[in-house]
DNA sequence: TGTACATCAGTGAACGCGCGTTCACTGATGTAC
DNA sequence: TGTACATCAGTGAACGCGCGTTCACTGATGTAC
C-alpha cells in the first residue's frame, strides 16, 4: 500500500533535499483526495518518508503547510479558466467574443470544481476574507487571480458594450455566486446527485441566465 | 460556565424523561454555534449532563444525531423561507405578486443563512443527495420543503405568465445556485468580510438578476 | 588542498487531548397477577 | 390494592485511535581557516 504512492519519497541520504516542497506536494495530493481536512501533518509527514515533527523545519504549524496548499489550489483554479480563456472562440464580433470569454471563465470555474472537487473546496478553506493582503492568493500563469480573470471578462462586456456600464459594478459577485452556487451544491450539497451531463446542463443554462441578467 | 448553559439539563431523578429530545436540542445548538462538525456526541451528553454512552439509547451512532439535527436545521430553513412568504404584499397585478414571492424566496434563503450560519451548513450536510428517500427532509409549518416552496414560486411565475413556460423545467437549479453561491461565499468564503448591508445590497441585485435572467 | 567546526535538517520518544464506541452493571419504572 | 418481576434507560470504566506539538538529540553538510 504505501509502498505503491507516487507521493512517498524514498532517500538514502541523510538530508531529504527539498522536504518544504516534498510536504507542500503531499498536502496539495491530501487536499485533492479529501479536501482541507484531509490536510493533516502527521500524514504529509508518513508520506514524505519523514518523522512527524521534521515538517516544522518548514512550516510553523498546521495551518501554515494549510495556507500553502489553498494557494495551490487557488492557482489551479486561476490556471483551469485561463486554460477555458485559450480555448475560447475569437471571432469578429467583439461583443459575441466578449460573451464566449465570460462564458469561458464561468465554465472553466465550473469544470475545475467537477474535475478536482478536493482542490475547489481547499481553494475556498482559506481563512481570510477577500482582499486579504496577509494571505497572497494563487495566480495563474499569466499572474492573475481567478477573481481578476473573472473581473477582465466583464470588463470586455462593458468594452464590447454588452454591459451597460452603470451595470458593471459589482458585477463579479452576482456571476460569481450564481457559479459557484452550482458548483458547491454539485459536489458536496444535494444535487451530487446529478452525473456530468447533466451538471453541464444546468451549468450552460446557468451562465445563458448570467448572461442574460447581468 | 457550564451552571449558565441554558441547554443543559439537570435532574433530580434517575430517569431523564425525554434525554433524546434532549439530545437533539442540545445537538441543535451546538450546530447552530459551529455548524455540522461541531455536532459531537461525547459534548452533548455532556451538554445534558448525562454519560458518553448514554446517547446510544437514543441514537444508533453520531452519525444519526447528526441526521437529526440536519432535519431540523432543514425545516428551520424552510420556516424562515415561509416567514418571509408570508410578509410578501399581495397586491392586485398578479405578475408582481409572483416576482415578489419569488424574491421572498430567496430572502428567506439569503437571510437564513446569514442569521443562522451554522445550522445553514448543517442543513447542508447531509450524506444523501436531494430526493433521496431514505432521508425525509425537514419541513416547515406548511409542510413544504424549502425545494418545494422554491418550486411552487416558479410555478406562479409561469401561472402569472411572467416566466414562459418553456423556461420553467429545472429552473429552481439556476435560482437556487445563485442564492446558494452567496451566501456561501458570504458566510464561509472570501466574501465574509462584508458587513451586512454590503451583502444585503448585494443579494438584491442578485435576485434582480435571477428575475431578468430565467 | 586539508582539516576543525558551526549549522541546522531530520530523529526518536513522548505529552495531552478529545473523540466514538463497547462492556458489564444497576436501579427506577410500569405491568401482571 | 398490594406485591413480584421484567424491562430498559442511564452508569462507570475502559478501549484504541489519530491528532498536533514539544523535547533533547545526532549526524551530514558546507564553510572558514
Amino acid at each position: 500500500m504505501e509502498g505503491a504512492d507516487a507521493n512517498l519519497l524514498r532517500r538514502d541520504t541523510y538530508r531529504h533535499g527539498d522536504l518544504r516542497r516534498a510536504l507542500l506536494d503531499v498536502g496539495v495530493a491530501l487536499a485533492r483526495a479529501g479536501g482541507p481536512d484531509a490536510v493533516v501533518l502527521r500524514e504529509a509527514t508518513r508520506r514524505a518518508g519523514v518523522a512527524p515533527n521534521a515538517a516544522y523545519r518548514h512550516f510553523a504549524d498546521r495551518r501554515a503547510l494549510l495556507h500553502a496548499v489553498c494557494a495551490v489550489a487557488q492557482a489551479a483554479l486561476a490556471l483551469a479558466m485561463e486554460a477555458e480563456l485559450a480555448a475560447a472562440p475569437d471571432g469578429a464580433d467583439a461583443a459575441d467574443v466578449a460573451r464566449a470569454r465570460l462564458r469561458a471563465v464561468g465554465n472553466g470555474y465550473l469544470r475545475f470544481a467537477q474535475d478536482e472537487p478536493g482542490l475547489f473546496r481547499t481553494a475556498f478553506a482559506v481563512p481570510e476574507a477577500l482582499g486579504s493582503l496577509a494571505f497572497p492568493p494563487g495566480v495563474g500563469a499569466g499572474g492573475l487571480t481567478a477573481f481578476q480573470l473573472l473581473s477582465a471578462a466583464l470588463d470586455g462586456l462593458v468594452e464590447a458594450k454588452v454591459l451597460p456600464g452603470e451595470r458593471r459594478l459589482g458585477a463579479e459577485f452576482l456571476a460569481w455566486s450564481a457559479v459557484h452556487g452550482l458548483a458547491m451544491l454539485a459536489i458536496d450539497g444535494p444535487l451530487r446527485g446529478l452525473d456530468r451531463a447533466q451538471t453541464d446542463a444546468v451549468g450552460q443554462r446557468l451562465l445563458d441566465m448570467v448572461e442574460r441578467g447581468l
